[in-house]
DNA sequence: GTCTATAGCTTGATAGAC
DNA sequence: GTCTATCAAGCTATAGAC
């Protein structure tokens, strides 16, 4: 290389932002390219599909993330109620306590790119199933527990919307906090 | 006039729809121009202010509608679950049993000018307030009736983003299905 | 692997005819 | 009150130097 330059973990960090709060057509290339340093040439020569070849390496990246931190442990052999404990406080971490949405959401609105919306809901889908196994696992049956993991969802996606539009992240932490509740019926385990 | 022309509330219409389907940045004026049947220049004649004009025009007008026929209703004289119960059936309307998403959440991504960020979350205060308002009459203590209004909100909210990205809409009905209970403590009343 | 420069198109917005 | 024609700016994408 000719002088230093941004490594791919950081670039892609950068471009997962700007497609978080701008979505897929308020991504632009200008504000792609002040918010990673790299002229347009250069993201050109990084992802020679353009754009959309952004779009899907960033979504490609979480998927990744996703389900290696958050969907994997769901199905591990601790008891159900401690997976989904644990699941909502990676969430947490993932979305930043409700400051940061959803890329799925973001780049679900509008005028993505058809492969692109196909990717996002089959993310969603996984998701989707993850939740949906360990609600069976807590004994659920497989209706009860498709009912729950599809509520699971809603709560959250919802939550994080309104975060975004309030500013205000409580009811976004609360579904967090009820989740173990809402996909096994384990209440929280109060000491003594 | 010229020529015959489209009417006020029909040109809204369809600049609502376009609005929401594609966010404030993916509402082109080609598109805009499009769906209306009106070119760039009689669009001006009609919101001199531009694009920002007839977004903040779309937004007013679903005010109004929801503020007459879905928030005012909630603080009548009858029983509030019957006051929710009656809000469930006039949102199935409103968002066409989620198969429409909401327009506060698509002009609430990105980049809508500041204005109108600002009218999209006094929207979304208003509403809550009514919910907290029925959720008080119905006994609720001003804390948890704020607390039930949030939940409330998060969830029709989530069920929108559910039913854009999956298609499906079964949630999201299921929320409103759920509303009195969740916003008044009562169950639904089966008959005998 | 970055850059400058630019092509070609679309955008939001205006001017002026009818 | 609509239209055609046009503008400057922004957009995605490419060419070619270093």
């Amino acid at each position: 290389m000719r002088t230093p330059t941004i490594d791919d973990d950081q670039l892609l960090d950068r471009l997962t932002e700007v497609f978080r709060v701008h979505g897929y057509e308020g991504a632009s290339l200008s504000r792609i390219s002040e918010a990673t340093g790299l002229q347009r040439a250069s993201l050109y020569h990084r992802f020679p599909g353009g754009k959309e070849e952004m779009a899907e390496a960033v979504l490609r990246r979480a998927d990744d993330w996703f389900i290696s931190h958050i969907l994997a442990p769901l199905s591990d052999d601790q008891p159900p109620s401690q997976r989904v404990e644990r699941m909502a406080k990676r969430l947490a971490h993932f979305y930043d306590s409700g400051e940061h949405s959803c890329l799925l959401d973001s780049l679900s609105l509008g005028d993505a790119e058809a492969a692109l919306q196909c990717h996002v809901e089959q993310s969603f889908t996984a998701w989707l199933g993850a939740m949906t196994a360990v609600a069976r696992a807590a004994g659920a049956t497989a209706a009860v527990a498709k009912r729950q993991a599809s509520d699971a969802l809603v709560q959250i996606q919802g939550g994080l919307v309104f975060s975004r539009v309030t500013g205000d992240t409580r009811p976004f932490r609360r579904v967090l906090k009820n989740l173990p509740e809402l996909l096994t019926g384990a209440g929280v385990k109060k000491p003594g």
